[in-house]
DNA sequence: TTGAAAGCGCTAACAA
DNA sequence: TTGTTAGCGCTTTCAA
């Protein structure tokens, strides 16, 4: 039954010895750049396949200072948005053989800061970041470490590496234009004050006006958390003042503004229509359909992850920003 | 500008040197367990203080064959039942130091068999595993280095390590009962016939009848796959033979239940009932929402990680089953 | 209670 | 074209 007492596995000297080679030779093989004569390749490749050898990572990184490991730190996996940016970083990366370990922060400072140093000492060959907090303070563990860093929050700062974000700013203004093109007059925002990267969308909405030479009634717009609860509050605070469509800050308050619509008998989008934004799955699924900006997690990940390979892989010029595109999905709600 | 062209990062020996003790001290305070004078402790620590000293954790996995890292193996991060799941196991496991790092294969052998065999060389300390290749064949790589495994689905089998499970068969069972109890006649069944999980569901709902006597219409039975457009297509076949209720293999098929009834004018749940499997985040968001059985993903995260965390602590007893309970949540939509 | 020495498995100068 | 040698930074006997 036991097998020979779990024999530690092969190492390269197994290897070098059943082909009569040093170690540096069956290396060099392996994944060196150096001349080989055909018949001492051979003679590794062939004991290579007769022991089933495969490297030990471990000690490769020691040497190397390599793990072909990289960190996307982020609040919390279980947020819809970031599993499909994971994905999209997992893509980029593992085709060039780096695995991808995500770190849930939850939004929590000192939990980052400690996650953020933990991932540093485990010798990450780079990190891609989102969170509230991005001074350089707290991003202090990897920039010491010099562990490459692409950012997806925040402002453009050479200091704090490179940056990736969507174009929040447009997306929002198309989905006003949109309204404002068939003929909503009384156009309001739901709005989620936190946080930086809506402000952007706000001044979208706002931009959407400019463009037409007139100005959005200032009464109506309300704010809310990010949450179904805080757009359903907002919606209730706007309900009095008439308006005829919503722009929310993120699809689950729009959610919550058609749960008022519906408690109100609004009919959507005759009496109401709504816009929300990022396109989160359940934006499809609730009825009416939603119409949205499309917050583009897979492409974001994507860039970030072709981004951060190119800083691991050697390149140190001036950090960049990054901008992709956010799209207006039209659906039933409008 | 420039600072001192990155020393490189301060080691185990400059801290020795500060303090005056040998390497072999410093690590022992820092993790051995041999006793130290309190003098030198202190002397120790402090050096470490100042040097902002942090362990390079490859340097120390290369000694001890410990990365802490784990890896969690699945067909897709996308699917969102797996973020909830990759939470549960993170949040077991961080408490130990241990990261998570997760590995997409797309359902598909030869990238799952290539990603564990690429884990295993990386050293990782356990695997939680969920796919749809699990013969011993599939899952030789992991097997045979002895890496510690949990698996998420399959079959009870000593030789593949311990299995963490739901109890999909009960949960099906609670809720064709609480449709039998509702009182409603024509309970049809909206099945998935490909995988191995879900035949437990469709027995549940078999059992619920068999508790009462009574045999289920067997033309109540259509199949799909697990999308909501195999839920639409499914129910239309159905919707002839005038079922008064459906119990759907999982959440999407059942909001495309919900599509079709809607499209037919049937009033839900008046006119015809609509539960669900899974819980996603959508089954709340849906109108009228989702009566379902909540697949508790995080459970089975959290149960499967802290198994695991037994396994690479050094228990080696026989592999186990752990069933997590799936329990009925009632809401409108029966 | 502490230190010296060996070595985890690999890669990269440097020699030949 | 290949081999020798010296580590990467840590832990762990063994000896004092």
């Amino acid at each position: 039954m036991a097998a020979k007492v779990s024999r530690t596995r092969v190492r390269l000297t197994d290897v070098a010895e059943l082909a009569q080679v040093s170690a540096a030779t069956v290396s060099q093989v392996l994944n060196g750049k150096r001349p080989v004569s055909e018949a001492t390749r051979n003679r590794v490749l062939d004991a290579v396949e007769r022991l089933g050898y495969r490297p030990n990572q471990v000690a490769r990184s020691l040497r190397t200072r390599r793990t072909n490991i990289a960190a996307l730190a982020i609040p919390d996996i279980t947020n819809p948005f970031y599993p499909v940016l994971a994905r999209g970083m997992q893509d980029a990366l593992g085709a060039a053989g780096i695995h991808v370990v995500v770190s849930n922060t939850d939004g929590d400072r000192v939990t980052q800061t400690t996650h953020l140093g933990d991932l540093v000492a485990r010798g990450i060959d780079g990190i891609v970041y989102s969170g509230f907090h991005y001074t350089e303070r707290d991003l202090a563990p990897v920039l010491e470490a010099g562990v490459p860093l692409v950012r997806l929050r925040g402002r453009v700062d050479p200091r704090l590496g490179d940056l990736v974000r969507s174009d929040d700013r447009k997306g929002a203004a198309d989905a006003t234009a949109h309204l404002l093109r068939r003929g909503y007059q009384r156009i309001g925002l739901l709005d989620a004050s936190l946080a930086v990267s809506e402000d952007e969308r706000a001044a979208g909405y706002r931009d959407a006006f400019a463009a037409r030479g007139i100005e959005p009634d200032p009464d109506l717009v309300a704010a809310g958390d990010y949450s179904r609860e805080g757009g359903r509050a907002a919606m209730r605070a706007l309900l009095p003042r008439r308006p005829s469509a919503v722009v929310c800050a993120n699809d689950l308050m729009a959610i919550g503004a058609l749960d008022v619509a519906r408690e109100a008998g609004l009919r959507v989008p005759d009496d109401l229509a709504v816009v929300g934004f990022d396109d989160i799955d359940a934006a499809e699924l609730v009825s009416p359909a939603l119409t949205t900006v499309r917050n583009p997690a897979y492409e974001l990940g994507a860039t970030s992850g072709r981004r951060l390979l190119e800083r691991i892989e050697g390149d140190t010029s001036e950090p960049t920003e990054t901008v992709v595109s956010a799209d207006l999905i039209v659906r039933d709600s409008t």
